[in-house]
DNA sequence: TTCTCTGCAAACGCTTTGCACGGAT
DNA sequence: ATCCGTGCAAAGCGTTTGCAGAGAA
């Protein structure tokens, strides 16, 4: 995703598409594998020094909001970060501690919805052990 | 649940049942909020002041692990814990913040199941609003 | 005695908040 | 001049750990 259409992104979520907020969700898309706020902030701090923590969990909180990205709320000490906001699943293997992708078929979500209950978000996680660590 | 079948539950688990932890699933299984163990440390406490909240999270976490009990982490801050350890999702309503049991086809979860990935644990969470708060 | 459980206090780690500075409008 | 974004430091909060005392086996 080039500059042009990035900041076309911020733009239509009202959100200023300023150095650091393009940096983070530009290096969270860059990446498969769902990083944590610290994990992001480290390895952009390492090229571009001029970011707090804070304003990372500032920005993660701010496009979570907006709905560009997505919370993974997989792992019980930390929030992970995903900027596909496709429905799919997480895994998480209990061995290698990696979050993998899991497609899920649209229609077995939408049975998932109780009756008179507005569903504004689903999460399907699974745990266990992926076929690299069997 | 009487006295005898718990101690016999614990039995089962190789758990010791302490006065402690005893109250403690007693707790648990006899509430449907899905509480967190803060909320059963001061419900408990009220009327049991021999506890200490460190007992009640070495309990939780004891039980967790034998797989008596399951943690729900469906809320970002906190753990919540289930004492229905069938296959269930749970829904948290942005509304009132109550947690409601979903009932799951269990063909649903079969299919969840990648290939090659050996599942020990599926969470389904769903997020919205209730009907009771519509 | 020996091992386990309990519980206080302190530590820990992720996240949020207070506040002042700097930049954009 | 006003508003918004940033970033340091400190606070907050759920949870875990260290350790000593109590209790069970």
């Amino acid at each position: 995703m080039d500059d042009c259409e990035l900041i076309k992104l911020f733009g239509h979520h009202n959100i200023r598409p300023t150095q650091q907020r393009v940096a983070v969700y530009r290096c969270l898309a860059n990446r498969c594998d769902h990083p944590s706020a610290d994990t992001i902030y480290k390895e952009l701090f390492s090229q571009f020094p001029v970011l707090s923590r804070t304003t990372v969990y500032n920005t993660f909180r701010l496009l979570a909001e907006a709905g560009m990205i997505r919370v993974v709320s997989i792992t019980p000490d930390e929030q992970r970060f995903d900027a596909d906001t496709n429905d799919h699943g997480h895994f998480l293997c209990t061995g290698c501690g990696r979050i993998t992708d899991i497609p899920i078929d649209g229609t077995i979500l939408e049975k998932l919805c109780p009756d008179g209950f507005e569903v504004t978000q689903r999460d399907i996680f699974l745990n266990g052990i992926c076929s690299d660590c069997k």
